[in-house]
DNA sequence: CCATTAACGCGAG
DNA sequence: CTCGCGTTAATGG
């Protein structure tokens, strides 16, 4: 978890409760408040000038949810969509500020919170840019075994549908179907009742 | 809504 | 020409 919850609490958040296909924020909303998950899963998406998706992160449990549009004076990029129920814990922008200067440790870890993210968004441009399909799906199926502790082979059952693997790689549906098919051919992959074990 | 398959078009190499 | 991906359509869960 990013930043404990009595200490979020202590400085005036709140805690809404949200269902699928909620909203929470859209794009060219201004950011007023940092959140972040207590449960369930979000997905940041873009509809490019074709009405195709781009999902551009799926967040869950204990990850903030575009808190670097807090540090500067722009609208938010990308919608911020429901996927499951879920429980978000809310601070106002001037609250998580105070926060900040007055915990040093806190402000330490936001920095490390926002680093990894970027450097995370640079290794997944890296395999997204590639031409091969393999790589763009293996990239994303990489980065979410890694938030996972055991990373023997199969252990981790992919929480993500063939249409959002679609929509991250930007792929057409099919393609993930075939990838992912001629990957469990070759042993990278199993699939049980048709979920992704990797 | 999600997963899968097949046929076909098309561009890159 | 071959290969891989997108498109379309159809099927089944």
């Amino acid at each position: 978890m990013l930043i404990k919850e009595e200490l979020l609490l202590a400085y005036g958040a709140e805690i809404d409760s949200f269902d699928p296909n909620d909203i929470i924020f859209n794009e060219a909303d201004k950011p007023r408040y940092y959140y972040q998950i207590i449960s369930g899963r979000i997905k940041l998406n873009h509809y490019n000038e074709a009405g195709k998706e781009l999902i551009l992160a799926i967040l869950h449990k204990g990850l903030s949810v575009c808190e670097l549009l807090l540090f500067i004076d722009k609208s938010y990029p990308v919608n911020a969509i429901v996927l499951e129920p879920s429980r978000v814990i809310k601070l106002p922008k001037k609250n998580f500020f105070q926060m900040m200067d007055e915990n040093q440790e806190i402000s330490r870890d936001v920095n490390k919170f926002l680093s990894e993210r970027l450097y995370y968004k640079f290794i997944m441009l890296e395999n997204n840019s590639s031409l091969n399909a393999e790589v763009r799906i293996k990239g994303v199926m990489d980065y979410h075994k890694s938030f996972y502790t055991d990373q023997s082979a199969f252990s981790f059952e992919i929480p993500l549908t063939r249409q959002q693997l679609a929509s991250i790689t930007g792929l057409r549906v099919e393609t993930v179907i075939r990838t992912i098919k001629n990957l469990e051919k070759h042993n990278v992959v199993k699939i049980r009742n048709g979920k992704i074990l990797y």
